[in-house]
DNA sequence: AATATAATTTAGTTTAAACTAAACTATATG
DNA sequence: CATATAGTTTAGTTTAAACTAAATTATATT
């Protein structure tokens, strides 16, 4: 495993676009509709660091492009993030999570407790 | 394994420091030497980060303060760092991106190429 | 008590990551 | 051709991470 695959997922945010991918190939604006906290040009970013990674990887088809994991860069992390994601009480951590760690100007909802 | 497990392997100083503790414990001292491009101070804080994660864990015996891996906390992760470890040409990459990823101000050394 | 050693903590600086807004590319449709 | 749709890219902003230098804590030694 590249280093670089640490790094790719060391951000909450891009751990719950893999998530999103997981399962089936997934475009990117059906992606994008899935958090609608952050803009279509933030996904795009975090979707090319990700390829970059090699976690996923993508094809284009008409005007669309699909995004698709590609479980067999991570090898035995692969099980530990489907355990993970299976876990209930994970679900409501990576909730959290991805509240505390907004970024970026102009914040659009209240801010809860900022990250102690 | 928790997120924040992730988090702290992210960055490849603590990945570093992580390698150094791991067949043995070893002092803050020891542990800087082996660094000397940082500061002892920048050393200690990257020690509370891994001691924070649950990667780490410390004892302090009179004067000195010796640190320790905890592999239990990284599950199979563990043995995939093992593995990166054991990989000569891995560890050519490490030393790169050392240098690659150095920050803070006023670099002691020349800079090489600057991250692309 | 003074000094040395080992380490942590604090305050402030630099850099990179994550983001936004807007410009842009490309493909489809009336 | 004009307009809509899908997505990427660029330029610039904010925040947090990684760092430094100096202050501080704690323990040992003379």
């Amino acid at each position: 495993m590249e280093p670089a695959v640490l790094d790719a997922l060391a951000s909450p945010r891009r751990r719950e676009i893999l998530r999103l991918v997981w399962t089936g190939e997934q475009t990117a604006g059906a992606i994008h509709r899935a958090m609608p906290d952050v803009t279509f040009g933030a996904v795009s970013l975090q979707l090319r660091s990700l390829v970059e990674a090699g976690l996923v990887e993508a094809r284009t088809e008409r005007r669309n492009r699909f995004y698709r994991a590609r479980p067999e860069a991570l090898g035995p992390v692969a099980e530990i993030l489907e355990r993970m994601w299976d876990d209930a009480l994970w679900k409501l951590k990576l909730a959290a999570e991805l509240e505390e760690t907004r970024r970026g100007p102009k914040p659009r909802r209240r801010r809860k407790k900022r990250k102690q």
